[in-house]
DNA sequence: CGTCAACTGGACCGTTCGGTCCAACTACAC
DNA sequence: GTGTAGTTGGACCGAACGGTCCAGTTGACG
């Protein structure tokens, strides 16, 4: 018998991916709910019992799919940022002019309107909760955010390329400008449970690329 | 024996304010180092045994001044609020010109080169943790912003009445836009273990207020 | 249709948590 | 000093938590 097969075999095991399809239908039914869970009631306030309820699950199942709790939270500060991106991926493709700018920042404005000012950024929200803790999932978390802010970058260099902006802007501190207004926009609508601080704030965003415009193209 | 004065007593107890010079300095000691407790591991990573160590005192005495652990949160995120106020009190009050403005921005900006880029905001870290869950600890929170934009807009409003911004420039708009660049600009900060984020959006900030300076002045 | 790995269910455990209770100590008024 | 309200220390409690374990079931495949 081959010893190191066995050994890598167990190795393998320790990121505990499902070798069926109903184990993979299993294992993203509990990190869906949990996600949910979370974004609904914080960590602190989600337990794994919840969250064995919630999915429909036995424990045993949880300990077989992630290796412990913070295994499972980083698998969900994982999956909130693909939630999150992928919400946007349409819009955020358009984000590549002026027009596309502003319908861009008004559909971000809609879903907290749609959202009654409620949860922030699912991101931003889980960052104050892991970031200074869990550094595994900080740099998930990172992670999300580098991609949210490429593809605000992708649009405006597009957007420069095609001489709509100034050759002297720089994209990447303007996303990062726009990111911030949008996260700061959100934690400020979410606090006080209204909209007009995330309008304001994408005023201001699509205010700075304004000020990037090339003379010319006006 | 009067029973309403009795009863009053009681109630008045409830929210259990010391009334000698000692106790009132240990329920002091006791809200400060939960403060810093909570700022540095979050408050799912504070719990009252930590506290009670940290403080040098019994579990008795936490029940004594405080209600019961929501109540200590609701307090601790008051006083989060006064503390960030505080700090920046003297900075805020210049905040009523071009050079004050770019004062403050500095300010903020070095604060965070200063604490290695950790942390954030303390009130922007709680907002996350307690706005969904816990409403009177929102309350708090929301008051602190509200401070904090009041100190923004009353600087712009100089501004504007001397004539150096524009008359049709909104002061409340431009301070939500700013403390939201802030807070957005310090949550990336954070996450990212860099001051690039705070520094770009200090920038953006001066950008937006500069472009509703009146051109006379310029 | 037998076999075996993959998967599932839930009993069980030690720890830690928030919270209660009461006995003892302190300081000040009379 | 004696009384009394204010304050302190820590033993104690039940509940809930994360985590372990194992016996039973399922399902894919030769």
């Amino acid at each position: 018998m081959d010893r190191s097969v066995q050994f890598r075999s167990i190795l393998v095991r320790m990121s505990a991916e499902p070798r069926t399809a109903r184990g993979r239908a299993t294992r993203e039914r509990i990190l869906d709910v949990t996600t949910s869970l979370i974004g609904e009631r914080g960590i602190a306030g989600t337990s794994l019992e919840d969250v064995r309820h919630a999915a429909g699950v036995s424990k045993s199942q949880l300990y077989l799919y992630f290796r412990d709790r913070d295994d499972l939270l980083r698998a969900v500060a994982h999956t909130t940022c693909d939630r999150v991106m992928d919400a946007q991926a349409d819009v955020l493709a358009e984000f590549d002019s002026v027009a596309g700018v502003a319908r861009y920042l008004a559909g971000t404005v809609a879903l907290q309107e749609q959202r009654k000012a409620r949860g922030g950024c699912p991101i931003g929200t889980l960052a104050g909760q892991l970031a200074e803790t869990d550094e595994p999932a900080r740099l998930e978390l990172v992670a999300g955010m580098d991609r949210w802010q490429a593809g605000l970058r992708a649009g405006l260099e597009a957007m420069r390329s095609r001489g709509e902006l100034r050759a002297d802007a720089d994209p990447g501190v303007l996303a990062g400008q726009v990111l911030a207004l949008i996260q700061g926009g959100l934690l400020l609508t979410q606090i006080r449970r209204d909209t007009a601080a995330i309008r304001d704030a994408a005023d201001g965003a699509l205010q700075l690329i304004r000020a990037s415009l090339d003379d010319k193209s006006l």
